[in-house]
DNA sequence: ATTTCTGCAAATCATTTGCATATCT
DNA sequence: AGATATGCAAATGATTTGCAGAAAT
């Protein structure tokens, strides 16, 4: 996404361009594919803007993931990420530096073939799938007719 | 793993066998795959060991994953869950009900199949690969030697 | 004029830490 | 005895909340 095509989501929607918005914006587009946390995004974006508040940087970054301007990545003790990218990729995390790498293909890969492209090492590996059980699925079948 | 196995794993090891740590055992057998969080298992725990706090449940089940008898599993918004199971598998995550099924296969599996064979409807994916990016293992190769 | 945002301070939640005491081996 | 574990209270870190004032449409 660029700057303007995330500008003009706003607008489509309804949320108000403010001046702490569009800097949290365009450390968004600096920080291109290295997923940076709130804290990191807050720290550059206050630059620009010297009022900004981590609360209001949590709001923004909650209220542009909510509609799908960006993406929320949750890891393992670390802070929550942000990413730009929404295309299906796999995200690659360096347990030591805690770089994440995008690797712009569909989940089902496998490992090694990651390990020749990337020049990334796998230690290990974890697959989420999310969605409804079976139970639920009937439940809310039968609440919604 | 079963309660002797798991017991001859603290002996091993070095650790020790204490009334808390069997309580917490035990709850642990008792969840089955339910994958519980420290504080139901704290909740349960406190029931066979009155005097059993928090924080020993949070350090016993600290211990028992950084030795591999149990593991730890960290999602989204959730507080962390603990896996008796050890085996490769996929963890599919209720939205509802936070529910956590295993579906016993290695991780290479193809999301249809998972439908069809577990009744789990599947609406998000996240695959995640941990290990070092190609410029940690450059330096760790340089420090080491 | 309204609706939405912002910034502050305080609250929350899960988890960890420091430390003196108690308990295993 | 010696090592490790326990329980308490306080600290931590990330994130959220309540709310009054400020700014965008």
């Amino acid at each position: 996404m660029t700057k303007e095509s995330m500008i003009s989501q706003l607008r489509k929607r309804g949320l108000k361009v403010t001046p702490q918005r569009l800097a949290i914006i365009d450390v968004l587009m600096e920080q291109g594919n290295s997923h940076p946390g709130a804290s990191l995004i807050y720290k550059k974006a206050k630059k620009k803007r010297k009022s900004l508040s981590l609360s209001t940087t949590y709001a923004t970054l909650n209220e542009f993931s909510r509609h799908g301007i960006i993406k929320t990545l949750q890891f393992d003790k670390m802070e929550d990420r942000y990413d730009r990218n929404l295309e299906e990729h796999i995200n690659l995390i360096c347990e030591r530096c805690k770089k994440i790498l995008d690797y712009n293909v569909p989940f089902i890969v496998d490992p090694k073939r990651v390990v020749k492209k990337t020049g990334f090492s796998i230690t290990d590996a974890r697959l989420e799938y999310y969605g409804l059980c079976r139970e639920c699925r009937e439940e809310e079948r039968s609440i919604k007719g």
